[in-house]
DNA sequence: CTGAAAGCGCTTACAG
DNA sequence: CTGAAAGCGCTTACAG
């Protein structure tokens, strides 16, 4: 940005600056008295104060929430860190489809915050070092405390970026919701995938699915493996041996699991059952299953996990494992606020997930070909 | 949020607060000379540079911002006000299909708003009105300038809200986006929906199409009326006579589009073409003419309007009136500036449509029914 | 090139 | 119940 050279008074002020000492003039009392008012003490005569009511109505008088701070030693402001995308800002993957469960979670999310009294602050800007040769990993959490953060919630979004080391060993109070990064200002929250995605295995063990492929995002996402152990885990301790031609990668986009379902149904069809790791995954499976004439649950049964809105709506509605959205926002919500008031360093929480039977899923069928 | 009674001392400080003080002691030099260091001020020697560099890296000193924001007057902060939930959270609605343009369009205005040193700032926590007799409709402005925001960037989500008025009359420079409200500091960005429409109609008229069923979202919103109004002029401007059974008020949602097009299909099929007021909509107008086993463009052409992604990788490929995000949203915080620049208030910015065709339109059959 | 001083708008002991 | 004063962390004329 560039500042004129002309000093301070030729910065445009905020026009619309009304101060205290306005409010005190025309209330006929001095600043320490408004002040008195604005934060509720209780020495304060009934009329005074309404004088001092009608001075703030008239100017139209905000605090300045600056001066505030400074003393108070607050912002209310905890970042907002969605990680991902090559351009570095954090709005950018919002419209994929495999990032549509922290798109439902962000409002939760919101709502938690607000109601710990803190709001969202997406660190947009670019941090400008005054040395240029400082270590890009400090860079952004110090671009972070100069904003006056009190703390950072970070989605990862399934991507490497120097910013979480950045953020892992700052002093700022981080909580990483869907990784498990810590650091000692940092801890995590997120669902326990392993122990979902066994429920979704034994869910299909269970209805007599023995053949059941398994749709993995990638490879390497710490959500994508936790979700893959516990479908094997689930299958060894039913003492069935995976095929692992079943286990397919293809990617967290509905289209790629979409694409994916064609290319197994166009190889293979002795599998009686799909547990794609996301239920957006699930919906393109769906999809192609229907694009190939193939009824689900009748000849395919599908699970789903993320217990995303749109889940409810497919057709048929999809059985899904159930993140408790809720319980994520309000613990990551609760701990950083721990973290930010120097308790005690906390637990990482991870949180249970559910079963929720709905019509993708049945019986295998008798004459089943798997 | 309860603040102990006990004093300043007591309210946990943000525990890695690092002063200039600290910095200027280690490196044996003044606050003054810091801080010249930290503004770039020429006049600085070079060794002494040098050693204030270090001592802010040993110290991991970042400038507090509300100190500097007191002085500079700015915060670099605007809001990103998204009205429309009944719970008064921004993000509440963000994953309806019929919001989906805007998320699109989310990503283009943070990127803007960096590229002009502008953080996004979400207002969540509940706004506590000194005076609980305060108006309500500037209540809202007023929790704004308290957190020191600079401008506000608003898109209000086809719904009335006073929050809305209360940015309307209040001195924090506002920029709406797809709204036409004005005040003293308050201006508007939008596409042209109106000829956009016309263009859209236009298309279907140039392929011989005259019985053009028109699918809008509702009666009453801005963008609603103005499309509307384009698909009129157009016909009328054609001379064809609009059937008032093909214009259908459905709603803004995929399936509500979805389900108005399968109740037309049962009653009538006397028309060539849908224009669909939105791409969301249109392509619940595809799911529906693919149920129903009708071939599209061959037996009926579709066009939506918006260009988001999505309508790209339909089957087939959705012509559309695309919306120019980028210039939407370079507008809205260019003006926004000039806003907060106290700069002449500028004019509202109508952003020009485009004509985008894909393979869901195509000639009029021959032997059409309609 | 550098420091002592004044100031930003606010809040809070400290007196009265 | 109220005011004068000191202070939060910073920046910037003003001197030197």
């Amino acid at each position: 940005m560039f500042i004129p050279s002309t000093g301070i008074s030729d910065l445009r002020k905020m026009s619309f600056m009304v101060t205290s000492e306005q409010v005190a003039q025309l209330a006929g009392v001095s600043r320490a008295t408004v002040s008195r008012v604005l934060n509720r003490s209780a020495n304060v005569s009934e009329e005074t104060r309404k004088r001092i009511y009608t001075a703030i109505a008239t100017l139209g008088y905000g605090t300045n929430a600056f001066s505030r701070d400074i003393l108070q030693q607050r912002s209310h402001l905890i970042a907002l860190a969605l990680f991902g995308s090559e351009d570095g800002l954090n709005l950018s993957h919002l419209t994929k489809t495999q990032f549509y469960f922290y798109l439902q979670l962000l409002r939760f999310i919101e709502r938690e915050a607000a109601q710990e009294n803190f709001d969202l602050f997406l660190p947009s800007r670019p941090y400008d070092p005054v040395d240029s040769a400082d270590d890009p990993e400090t860079m952004y959490a110090l671009a972070l405390r100069e904003r006056g953060v009190e703390g950072a919630l970070t989605l990862a979004l399934r991507t490497s970026d120097p910013r979480i080391q950045s953020l892992c060993r700052s002093p700022i109070p981080t909580i990483f919701i869907d990784d498990i990064f810590q650091g000692p200002h940092a801890t995590y929250v997120k669902s326990d995938y392993t122990e979902g995605a066994h429920q979704a295995t034994n869910h299909l063990l269970q209805l007599g699915h023995k053949r059941i492929a398994y749709f993995t995002g990638d490879r390497l996402s710490l959500t994508g493996t936790e979700r893959l152990l516990g479908y094997q885990q689930a299958l060894a301790h039913a003492g069935v041996i995976i095929d692992p031609h079943l286990v397919r990668t293809c990617g967290w986009e509905a289209d790629e699991a979409y694409q994916e379902a064609l290319t197994i149904l166009k190889e293979r069809r002795d599998f009686t059952a799909i547990f794609a790791a996301s239920d957006m995954m699930a919906l393109g499976v769906l999809r192609a299953l229907h694009a190939c004439g193939l009824r689900v649950p009748d000849d395919v049964s599908v699970i789903g996990f993320d217990g995303i809105n749109l889940s409810e709506h497919s057709d048929p509605p999809l059985t899904t494992i159930q993140q408790n959205m809720q319980a994520i926002s309000a613990g990551a919500i609760t701990k950083l606020s721990q973290l930010i008031k120097g308790e005690e360093m906390p637990e990482p929480l991870i949180v249970p997930t559910q079963l929720i039977v709905r019509a993708s899923t049945g019986p295998v069928r008798r004459n089943g070909s798997g």
